[in-house]
RNA sequence: GUCCCCAUCGUCUAGCUGGCCCAGGACAACGGCCUUUCACGCCGUCGACAGGGGUUCAAAUCCCCUUGGGGACGCCA
């Protein structure tokens, strides 16, 4: 296969949504494998609902996911022209006619047809009219009268409709607009789309759109029909299911390598492998291994690919891409923001314990409050606060206190001497000295808590819980 | 109603050129190990070829039917 050209065509009428961003990552991922290119095309012919801000954050979500597209955006609109030079190409030929018949008048057929239990379908009654153009006429593809449209779907298989489940459906409206099916088959062509990859919602517009291009003497794309995304409940998509925009699961702290790599995996596979790297992805996409059945949306199995990566990332990537998550929560040491090296070693010792960005910058709270501020977890500090323990913590301020450096090897060799010293057990002592110091019993390594602590607070945090 | 598509563990899936599959991996669940805690990690358990007919020496794999899902039948996209 060579100079593949796929494209994404998003209406601007809402954000990206994941079954969207999962489209559009396959055609991306075709157009990378194959060394080709991948276009973006705005179809913003529905005035009302387009909007664009919708543009504009859809094209955010692409960009923040790393799909990079080629050549400039296309927008349908201002293209009338464009799609009516090809109407009337098919009007010459006599591949299309003028209809007259009300939008009434072919309800009123369908209707008929239905309750004859028959397809619903226009009947071609204008076909040999030979009308020509006036008020209220729209025109209208000449189809053949037998036969089967096929085409060989990449992902399922050969799909043969009968031409009489078609009609000759409309593809210049009476307002001169052209109609979707007209409007793609000429966009697509004009941008010179060899793969079309799309919803599954869509195989039945498939024949129709070949049609066109048959009419019109063009050369028909390859298409490669994806199944919907389902809810947990295997019902549609919606978004009590959780399923929501790519935007917002960048706002709860996603990393886009985790989304795309689990969007990914719902419907395609490579062997048993689950984690890829974007070069693994170009290099095993090749449109094959596509699942032609529906796969369910799962948020646990997303989650846990994401906290895969943050604990895969180098640490200093996951710190600044924390930080904006700090900062949003409120979070700040002794009322200063705080300095790389600080978030950074905050990730290092939380990271494993988040399974995204948010929750992770969230955990270090207890870490950033002053010792007065320090919430005691009420069972914890019941159960490990005791007067004997409390005794220790006092004793324990002492032999920190007497620390030079404060580091993290230093501070565990004295608290390890505190235990053999005094014929005790690690936690004999430890139980009092997480509550102390993280309020609750969780965390990290009580030396690396102490370090980052530093001796004022770690002190003020023993001090205090030997008093309470 | 008509047409099209789909069907392996709860979920994502491997398998699909039939035998290596009394079906493998991952998530979840559960149990254990590690361990001061919470996690991570490691080990293990539970768990599926929708049903029925064929074809074949042999079927999850091929064919048919049934059932169950989904989609489409617009001068919407």
């Amino acid at each position: 296969m060579s100079n593949v050209v796929t494209r994404f065509a998003p209406s601007p009428t809402g954000h990206l949504h994941i079954g969207g961003a999962r489209t559009a990552i396959f055609c991306w991922l075709l157009a990378r494998h194959y060394g080709g290119q991948f276009h973006l095309r705005i179809e913003d012919t529905d005035l009302l609902r387009s909007k664009q801000e919708y543009t504009d954050s859809i094209l955010a979500s692409m960009r923040w996911l790393g799909l990079d597209w080629d050549g400039p955006l296309n927008y349908q609109t201002q293209r009338t022209e464009l799609y009516n030079s090809y109407v009337d190409r098919l009007l010459e030929t006599g591949h299309a006619y003028w209809c007259s018949c009300t939008p009434e008048e072919v309800e009123a057929m369908r209707e008929h047809a239905r309750a004859h239990g028959l397809k619903p379908r226009y009947d071609g009654r204008c076909r040999d009219k030979n009308l020509g153009p006036g008020e209220g006429r729209c025109v209208r593809l000449r189809i053949p009268q037998t036969g089967k449209v096929v085409f060989d779907d990449m992902v399922k298989g050969k799909i043969a409709v009968d031409v009489s489940e078609l009609d000759d459906m409309v593809i210049r409206r009476a307002d001169g607009m052209p109609t979707y099916n007209m409007a793609v088959v000429v966009d697509d062509h004009e941008m010179g789309i060899t793969h079309v990859i799309r919803g599954d919602d869509h195989v039945s517009n498939t024949p129709r759109q070949i049609l066109i291009y048959e009419a019109l003497g063009l050369p028909v794309p390859r298409f490669g029909h994806v199944p919907m995304i389902l809810g947990p409940d295997r019902q549609k998509l919606s978004k009590r299911h959780g399923a929501r925009a790519v935007i917002e699961y960048q706002r709860d702290g996603l990393l886009p390598q985790a989304l795309v790599n689990y969007l990914v995996r719902l419907g395609w596979s490579h062997g048993d492998q689950e984690i890829f790297t974007q070069e693994e992805l170009i290099r095993f996409f090749d449109g094959s291994n596509l699942n032609p059945a529906a796969a369910a949306f799962d948020p646990a199995k997303l989650e846990w690919c994401n906290a895969h990566f943050m604990r895969e990332m180098p640490l200093a990537e996951l710190a600044a891409l924390t930080r904006p998550f700090v900062e949003e929560a409120g979070l700040s040491r002794h009322g200063r923001p705080l300095e790389d090296g600080e978030c950074e070693t905050l990730c290092g010792m939380f990271r494993e314990r988040s399974a995204n960005l948010k929750d992770l910058a969230r955990s270090f709270a207890p870490l950033l409050t002053e010792a007065a501020e320090l919430t005691y977890d009420e069972k914890a500090a019941t159960k490990n606060l005791t007067e004997a323990s409390r005794a220790h913590l006092a004793a324990l301020s002492g032999v920190f206190g007497a620390c030079a450096s404060f580091t993290a090897p230093e501070l565990e060799a004295a608290l390890n001497a505190y235990v053999s010293d005094n014929g005790l057990k690690f936690k004999d002592v430890a139980p009092a000295l997480r509550t102390a110091l993280m309020g609750f019993m969780g965390g990290p390594h009580l030396p690396e808590i102490m370090a980052f602590l530093g001796k004022e607070e770690t002190l003020a945090r023993l001090e205090r819980a030997a008093r309470a």
